[in-house]
DNA sequence: TTTAGGG
DNA sequence: CCCTAAA
């Protein structure tokens, strides 16, 4: 017999707790470690890594406190007055050796209303908190039977369950007086719906779990409905009035499954201030990025929610450091850098130089432009401008609330603990961050795909509408927009396109730094999760459609045979080929000039001094790593010696080809020399 | 980290 | 330009 239980993860924010010193080069260490086959360097990689290790403990408590079902109202479409919470809370542990484990607890609702399980509930239909948080769900067909993991109660009442759970994390406010410098706290709200459906919220703040602010004014991010749910799609433009003062969190969210549901998450209320409805309705809905979510099985539709705020900013404090940097960065695979990159967390306000991919010494317009990311682990993306601030120092601020994650499966034994069934998610979603996604941005509206232009040459840096500049996280790059799926879904899981998202600025026009402005919250993927059960304790193939007697087929869902063993997670996410262009490095031919330099300076240093020449000739040049010099002299002697007719490209000057050739047989000559002196005979056989 | 070399 | 073994 086996059941299937689905949960959606909606990750509404993610706090990164500070990350203590002595842990900083441990997780360097560990991403530069890290190889292809685990492509996951992403934030909850780094939340792991600096964590060292992730505890999971769970407690069991009826009902969570009142200030987590106040943000229900706000979040959730459904009157959430008959969910149960439950509560799941990440945070450094702080004890002890003082090694940033992490801990995520979380609290089991106890009791489940089978009533409450009715579609025709009318709470989904349209009520006044639809403008909050939608997100759609599945439909009956989807459902599944829930065996414990979320209602622990006579499985019969159920007939038609699908549990989904959204699963947010939020990060500090600016305004917050809760900082990372605070306790820092993770805290992850599961709000189990009595639809079956399971939102997980977040803490919007640092501050502990007592604390009636911590859930203030960021509502559980997402709120199952009966399959339909109304909501102002991404992309809908929202006038800054419309946001009540003070929101500082929207939720985007959009779904193209049915190409019926799809949501934003508006700002959260606060108590005080609750989304009209109306205003909501008469919003233009429109969407904007329409490509799909990786998807596992189109059964699969409930999303989660991904928002990371913290704070995160590499600096770079001189040009040497820069280099050094720079130079740590080349044995990390891109994908895996970007993410490093952005991984440093502390927790003071930082800037980011944008060095190496952002500007070279020859555009040289951005070179004085930082970012000051926000928000997530190295994805974040509400954006904030701040023309004071960029007037006078040609700072770009910009801020990146939160992404969405896409979604995957989860796949487990029936057995496995729940503690396993949390390090597994937690690495699907570690997987799936890492995996290779690529960041858009859009500038009203259109794409800017040269990512050599200057903030100032795209006009980003002096647009000062709000509306005007957005990020969409994609699962590859332009080269390939359409079939994102892979081809080679020989796999059981079919993938759905990442959905890209885009987060538009809100206004933030006179806000200054540190204050808490109105951007709109980004969620960038979408994350669910295919829990499978298997009633006979071994891990055997699990894809019975089971127990037709008891249970409503329905809810049961047929899964191609796969070792169970050995899919603990399946992260839908395959690298796609699109995925690992899109991280490529782009190209930059080199100049005539750049070959003179460094024919100039092979002929001084000799080859194999690479990174001699680099600092020589192109110390300045950022993006020209010693490898990039090897390389291209390696085609330069390849182009001398082959026919002018053969030679692509910008030509280069004979006299410099000739030099090429006369330079390499000069030092390949020494080489040899010098081999022979250390070994004047090598190898006497033959 | 740097070099060397294949892809 | 990427990747990686080897130094």
């Amino acid at each position: 017999m086996v059941l299937h239980k689905r949960l959606d993860y909606g990750f509404n924010g993610y706090q990164v707790p500070p990350m203590p010193r002595a842990t900083r080069s441990a997780r360097r260490r560990v991403t530069f470690r890290r190889r292809d086959e685990d492509n996951q360097m992403c934030a909850f990689d780094l939340l792991a890594t600096l964590a060292g290790e992730i505890l999971l403990e769970k407690e069991s408590s009826p009902t969570s406190s009142n200030t987590s079902k106040e943000n229900d109202q706000h979040a959730c479409v459904k009157n959430t007055q008959e969910s149960e919470d439950k509560l799941v809370k990440i945070e450094p542990s702080n004890q002890g050796s003082g090694d940033g484990r992490v801990l995520i607890s979380e609290t089991v609702p106890q009791a489940y209303d089978r009533k409450h399980l009715s579609k025709e509930s009318p709470l989904t239909q349209n009520n006044g908190h639809s403008g909050f948080a939608s997100v759609a769900t599945t439909d009956s067909s989807e459902s599944f039977v829930d065996e414990k993991l979320v209602n622990g109660k006579n499985k019969d009442d159920i007939q038609s369950f699908a549990s989904k759970v959204d699963f947010g994390i939020s990060g500090y406010r600016d305004s917050g007086d809760c900082t990372l410098d605070c306790e820092s706290k993770i805290m992850l709200r599961d709000v189990l719906h009595k639809n079956g459906k399971v939102s997980i919220g977040t803490g919007a703040d640092m501050c502990s779990l007592e604390d009636p602010k911590f859930w203030d004014g960021k509502p559980p991010a997402l709120v199952s409905s009966d399959g339909k749910v109304k909501v102002p799609l991404c992309g809908d433009h929202i006038p800054h009035s419309s946001f009540p003062a003070g929101r500082d969190d929207v939720k985007i969210v959009s779904r193209d499954d049915d190409e019926n549901s799809s949501g934003c998450t508006r700002p959260s209320m606060t108590k005080k201030s609750i989304w009209p409805v109306s205003r909501i309705a008469d919003r233009r809905i429109k969407k904007i990025l329409a490509s799909k979510y990786w998807k596992v099985s189109p059964k699969l539709k409930d999303e989660a929610l991904l928002n990371f705020d913290g704070d995160f900013k590499p600096i770079c404090h001189n040009r040497k450091g820069c280099y050094k940097r720079q130079r740590s960065q080349m044995n990390i695979p891109f994908k895996k850098r970007k993410f490093f990159e952005c991984s440093s967390v502390s927790n003071s306000d930082r800037w980011i130089n944008c060095d190496g991919k952002f500007d070279s010494p020859e555009e040289g317009g951005a070179s004085g432009s930082c970012m000051k990311m926000n928000g997530a682990i190295g994805t974040s993306s509400s954006v904030g401008q701040h023309p004071s601030i960029l007037s006078r120092d040609s700072y770009v601020k910009l801020r990146i609330k939160s992404f969405r994650v896409p979604e995957l499966f989860i796949e487990m034994p029936e057995s496995a603990t729940v503690g396993s069934l949390k390090r597994t998610v937690m690495k699907a979603v570690t997987t799936i961050l890492g995996g290779g996604l690529h960041v858009g941005v859009l500038l009203r509206g259109k794409k800017v795909r040269d990512d050599n232009k200057t903030l100032l040459q795209t006009g980003i840096s002096h647009d000062y509408n709000p509306d005007a500049l957005g990020f969409a996280l994609e699962p590859s790059p332009s080269k390939n927009p359409q079939p994102l799926c892979p081809r080679d879904s020989s796999h059981m899981l079919p993938c759905d396109m990442l959905q890209p998202l885009t987060s538009y600025l809100s206004d933030s026009a006179g806000a200054h730094q540190g204050t808490c402005h109105a951007s709109p919250e980004l969620h960038v993927a979408d994350l669910g999760n295919f829990i499978e059960s298997d009633h006979d304790s071994a891990p055997s193939p699990p894809h019975t459609p089971v127990d037709k007697s008891t249970r409503d087929s329905k809810a049961l869902v047929a899964v191609p045979e796969i070792n169970v063993k050995a899919l603990a997670v399946v992260p839908v996410h395959q690298r796609s080929k699109q995925s690992e262009i899109a991280q490529r490095r782009i190209r930059r031919p080199f100049s005539v000039a750049e070959v003179e330099a460094l024919v100039q300076a092979v002929e001084k240093l000799g080859t194999g001094r690479w990174r001699d020449v680099k600092l020589r000739a192109f110390d300045n040049a950022k993006h020209r790593t010693y490898v990039d010099l090897k390389d291209k002299w390696k085609t330069l002697v390849h182009t001398a010696r082959i026919s002018p007719q053969q030679r692509r490209g910008e030509p280069v000057p004979q006299e410099l080809l000739d030099r090429v050739l006369t330079a390499h047989a000069y030092w390949s000559k020494q080489q040899a020399k010098q081999q022979l002196k250390q070994h004047p005979e090598p190898c006497l056989l033959i």
